[in-house]
DNA sequence: AGCGATCTTGCAGGCAGTGCAAACTTTTAG
DNA sequence: CTAAAAGTTTGCACTGCCTGCAAGATCGCT
């Protein structure tokens, strides 16, 4: 009886906020004394869970600070096969990129305190966006499948590490500067630079 | 007295050999049975120390698997900075990673091993060569000293990540192509394909 | 042989992460 | 409304990584 308006239910609402609790939780923790200073049950308590349920939640620490990956991976390949066909591969990741960009100045806050956290520990850094092999193996498959290529062809492979590691420095750069320049110019900026095929700055003909 | 002609000494002839003994067996055991079957009191027992004892030699599991980077990382950036003043610095870089290409097919056999265990293994793969954030500290810094940059300057840390990230992708190849080619040509032609600005193969102008 | 420096080892302990089963809560069905 | 079903939380016990500390073994030098 009530309202029963609520699609997901209860059970689920529950979810979704212990979830973000947590997150929210070990987020402000480790910004506030650092990853390793920062124990699975101080987060929990903060949560008002128990220890266990954490790993409920999350399969470690780590994850529970880095965001929710399986969505921005879908996000991202689905992208990437959608790109107008007469793009590269590389640049459709460019394209791809810039939505996940939208979506992370629509977090603008949460975001800026994660890549906080990421550049105050750089052991998280490797695991962001396209850093896990599960998520790098659905976008060289997107990409593989763009291009018609196998899986096993060297080049989606090289133009994915490549472009996750060009839009990982552009986060990092993002969050070192004051405020002076947005993400989407810097990650702009990053892909061109590697376009151009990294010349020397000031320095190209 | 008697032979003095060894200049490491026992003691650090010693100390080498049981480094080797531990890195040798976590190799072959994580080989075997996969990096979580394998644990460091078995691996102590098979390089006949104690457990306590290897962790006086590796601050982890993983880094027994990993080759000596501190070593890597000095010889990259010594080679950095002394790379022809006229070459860019992505392509001193490259030319940095040559050597490193050579030290890896002197060792060819132990090297393959390491990455049939890293690519089973892929927890492993971004503390690979550059992945370690001191060991990209170093590059960074030697390319922005090249540059005449501050580190702070963005182009040093995205040539260096992107060069790592090259680097590995053509380890993985060369680890997964049965033999046909060799790891020289593998990474000339990932770093020819970044230079060129990533285009998709057969489809350049 | 003996002294100092270095290396190895055992021990105690903290923390991450997992499996299991009991308690609890929401959903569903009668 | 009630009771079963399904899903969630929690406690407990356990393995394994990793660290600090102090005692003992080993090596290098005189």
């Amino acid at each position: 009886m009530t309202s029963d308006q609520s699609r997901p239910g209860l059970r689920d609402r529950k979810k979704r906020q212990t979830r973000a609790a947590l997150s929210a939780a070990a987020l402000r923790l480790v910004a506030e004394r650092g990853l390793d200073q920062v124990t699975v049950e101080e987060i929990s308590e903060a949560a008002d869970v128990s220890a266990r349920t954490f790993f409920n939640y999350f399969p470690s620490k780590d994850e529970a600070l880095l965001g929710d990956q399986p969505t921005e991976r879908e996000v991202l390949a689905a992208r990437i096969v959608a790109a107008p066909p007469e793009l590269s591969a590389f640049d459709a990741l460019r394209l791809a990129f810039d939505d996940v960009v939208e979506a992370i100045e629509a977090d603008r806050e949460v975001w800026l305190l994660r890549l906080r956290v990421i550049a105050a520990n750089p052991s998280l850094l490797p695991r962001l966006i396209s850093g896990n092999a599960e998520t790098e193996q659905v976008i060289v498959a997107a990409v593989a499948a763009r291009l018609g290529l196998d899986p096993c062809h060297g080049h989606p492979t090289l133009v994915t590490t490549v472009a996750g590691a060009v839009f990982r420095t552009a986060l990092m750069q993002w969050v070192e500067q004051p405020g002076t320049t947005t993400l989407r110019e810097l990650t702009a900026g990053a892909f061109a630079a590697v376009s151009a095929g990294l010349p020397d700055p000031y320095a190209a003909t």
